[in-house]
DNA sequence: GCTTCATTTCGACAATTCTAGAATTTAGAC
DNA sequence: GTCTAAATTCTAGAATTGTCGAAATGAAGC
């Protein structure tokens, strides 16, 4: 289940849309938005919300014709505290021990 | 170079692969052990153990006729830094915000 | 040099994932 | 009911990844 989670994110167009619905309204992206943004031929865009989707990372809304995206922050968490769990239980290194909200924003996520 | 980090953890075996490496002693793990433990076919093992490596998970380093796998911890952070920055640039969910060693090892990794 | 052990590389096949055009579904407006 | 817009599903080909036995490599010990 796990491994799912991180299968999702690891293609760079998937992190690029997760990043674009995170960085958008907390009411969701429209796929058209991402779309556009993104340039990505809406079938394979649709493909890659799927498969973040099935993983729990992000969840859907319709509203009308146009289908609102949203990420699934508490999943986005389950997968990182798997990870540190992991790493404790090592009794290595320092954890993350990130304050609630460390240094902002600033990821290439294309620099692939 | 984000997403191949991702994608490296994104299979069950190589979690339970890194889970091994993570949880043995600092000084590293044999690759003979972690195939002893997990029961995977040598080559099998090798090509997985090689992904992590090329995503820069594990280090490895040779002592007589034995590899012994280390995790990269600087670089698994790396990974889920990653992750916060974008959550934290939303602006939603408090993030992870966990101490430096939180519960303990309780993870099932073949539970997929 | 030969032997043995630990591990990787080679090679071949199966399985999965990626990509994207075309057809379809869903929902609202007239 | 028909039209249009938004997004998905269908379909198929290309590309990548996963699997594993057999052969090759690297490092000791004799």
């Amino acid at each position: 289940m796990n491994a799912a989670g991180f299968a999702a994110l690891g293609h760079p167009a998937r992190l690029g849309i997760l990043r674009r619905i995170v960085q958008g309204p907390e009411t969701g992206t429209a796929v058209g938005e991402i779309q556009e943004a993104l340039d990505i031929p809406a079938s394979t865009l649709s493909h890659h919300l799927a498969t973040l989707s099935a993983a729990g990372l992000v969840s859907v809304a319709r509203q009308g014709t146009f289908l609102f995206y949203r990420a699934h922050f508490q999943n986005l968490h389950g997968l990182t505290d798997y990870l540190w769990q992991d790493c404790c239980a090592a009794g290595s290194g320092p954890a993350p021990a990130k304050g609630p909200c460390p240094t902002g924003p600033s990821l290439d996520v294309e620099t692939d």
